[in-house]
DNA sequence: TATTCTGTTGCAACTCGATTGCAACAACCT
DNA sequence: AGGTTGTTGCAATCGAGTTGCAACAGAATA
């Protein structure tokens, strides 16, 4: 996941209290684990990593935390494939729309701003009469590495 | 699902005939329902179809015989936004990519297709290095009915 | 047509991600 | 500090999909 650099330390729990969301040590804990992570994490994987930090922490709180940052509009939820399982990664959401590319040998996943795609979406809203407001474009193929 | 009427009746039967793969009746029942289609149906909905044609089939067989056409690549899995639940629908694989769109209030789904969209594939061909085995675009929004 | 081989089926049990009802608890406001 | 209301952990549950296995049925062979 790149672009880990634009983000402000804090900055969820800062939104989150301007819109009088209740602040908890729990949601600290999934919030901070989500703002640093530097690849796509499964709940699984959230789970696991809030708990070095609070380790009472119940695999419900992160479903409903991630429902929170979901409902606020701060992540992003990808299936990238269902490259394992059918579990669901989650990604801060960012001011442009990126494309995901998962590799189906090796699983290294690549991300892709395109002003193409800009240009996609604007003739999809004007051609078919939609307003969009979630657009997810995900790739299955094979890496540079991997391609035979 | 538009395009229906581009579909021969028997196609998926023939092709897997070539293939040498065995048929069965409960396979011809399953084939049948998602050959004749004319909207996005999840796996549940093709096994209550399937069922008015030879009521004794089962769950697994429809989920068997779903995966034997993924892996022949006669049908495309999708996830329509996960609309209602996280099943997945299947409709018949075309020679040309298409776009989905989803309304998330009345939940009508409109297909697309668009050169620009091929453009944006062939960019990230060339940009990214992958080799595109799968194109999934997905798009979430307000149809010309719903928008406010 | 009968025989055999091998792939397919139905069944039941199970996996796994995700959700829910509820009593105990803890933010936040005053 | 006290009271209200939203949040949490727990355990039970859901629902889509998968699997092991014995019985069965295509299709090739004799």
């Amino acid at each position: 996941m790149p672009f880990a650099n634009t983000e402000i330390p804090g900055r969820f729990q800062a939104l989150l209290a301007e819109r009088g969301v209740r602040m908890t040590g729990q949601r600290r804990a999934i919030l901070n684990v989500v703002e640093t992570a530097k690849k796509h994490l499964d709940a699984g994987q959230i789970l696991r990593r809030a708990r070095k930090h609070d380790p009472s922490i119940d695999r419900s709180t992160v479903y409903r935390t991630l429902g929170l940052l979901k409902r606020h509009g701060l992540i992003d939820e990808l299936d990238l494939m269902h490259l394992e399982g059918e579990a669901h990664y989650y990604e801060r959401k960012l001011n442009r729309d990126h494309i995901h590319l998962a590799c189906l040998r090796c699983g290294r996943i690549t991300e892709f701003v395109s002003d193409l795609f800009e240009s996609l979406k604007g003739q999809i809203e004007k051609e078919c009469g939609y307003r969009i407001a979630v657009a997810r474009l995900e790739i299955g193929g094979y890496c540079p590495k991997c391609r035979t």
